[in-house]
DNA sequence: TTTTGATTACACAGACCTGTGTACTTAGGC
DNA sequence: GCCTAAGTACACAGGTCTGTGTAATCAAAA
């Protein structure tokens, strides 16, 4: 597994680098002109790739919108995997919380083609819950969907302002306590009954 | 009950107006210029109240910071009504998130002053679930708390995106899963037994 | 070698922003 | 009537931002 090689495309790198600076600081704190010498070209290089910044952020975001890879592991499993994954990302310093709902607070509610992508991204997580909990019988995965959902952003939103990657752990077993709920078998039920030989 | 009368004080017509567009438009979408315009008073007044844009960020931070009034209804209930009042919220056109986390969203992570203020309250949010929780006798009310504000957050994360306040439903349906199965009476069970009587 | 396309350096327009300086007006309290 | 405090009008400094215009450079393809 080498690591990944240097991005070819200067198109590849702008976006990189614009990825790097909008998540981190903000779309509205970073210029144009601050991209262009992070990377040390240009403004008129970046300017010839993308035509505006309007169209820099929506390709930021459009990039961002990566699909779940497929596993073929449980979905009980896979679910609960999420909130492990969303608990390394939130002891890792660089994260700061969900592109999508962040670009909608910054850019604020007039900036519809942003409104839309982030729409279509957390439609795209729901429905990911969705059909793992079919696959697992769940009579209204529809809902029960939705509520995992709720668990995940809600602790995105509460690790962004405390810094806190319990919060996933919270969520997990709130999550836990749903899917039992539901009646998805997730190993012993809290912590009754002793350990059985 | 009279409507409450024209603001009284300089002061407080400046901070409802910042507090308006603020929050509805985002803060580093309004300057300065535009509250005193739409007040209709010069900028030079508005710095003779605030010596700066940050000092006023942080005033309207700390008005919104209102504690829970205290209630008398039972304490399920009142955890409960938290999600029915959120609804209501979601189903008004001027519901634009939660200010601390778009301010923490927008101001980015250098802002120290604004994130210990989300900071403060958030922790008072989940403190007052732990109280009620506590009344109820639940055993690990802090746990509980945290689910109950992620179920929150979560839901005003998807409102934010997704303008639907059906989100605060289904946090209404997860925490009265969480509140039956930590032994707490949140009337009939889901949807078994038919209509007694 | 010549041509072509990408990139650079750099200036600049036009907008907006925060914050200040200054002189004028207005309204009450004494 | 006079004095003080608050507000007004307005210009402006100094900064940032997006986006463009232009001429020079460089490298690789033809």
């Amino acid at each position: 597994m080498a690591p990944p090689p240097a991005p070819q495309t200067m198109k590849e790198r702008i976006l990189q680098t614009a990825d790097k600076l909008f998540y981190l600081q903000g779309i509205r704190a970073i210029g144009v002109d601050t991209i262009a010498a992070e990377i040390g070209i240009s403004k008129r290089t970046l300017y010839n790739h993308f035509p505006s910044k309007d169209a820099l952020i929506a390709a930021y975001l459009e990039r961002r919108f990566v699909h779940a890879r497929p596993s073929d592991k449980p979905p009980a499993e896979q679910i609960l995997a999420t909130f492990d994954s969303l608990e390394r990302r939130f002891a890792a310093k660089d994260f700061r919380g969900c592109p999508f709902v962040n670009a909608v607070a910054e850019l604020g509610p007039s900036d519809r083609a942003v409104k839309k992508i982030a729409i279509a991204f957390k439609e795209s997580r729901r429905l990911w819950f969705r059909d793992r909990l079919t696959e697992l019988g769940v009579a209204d995965a529809d809902a029960l969907a939705t509520q995992l959902v709720l668990l995940v952003d809600g602790s995105i939103a509460q690790d962004l302002v405390r810094d806190d990657p319990a919060m996933a752990r919270a969520a997990k077993e709130a999550a836990t306590v749903l899917l039992r709920n539901a009646g998805v078998d997730v190993g012993e039920p809290v912590k009754r009954r002793r350990a059985p030989k």
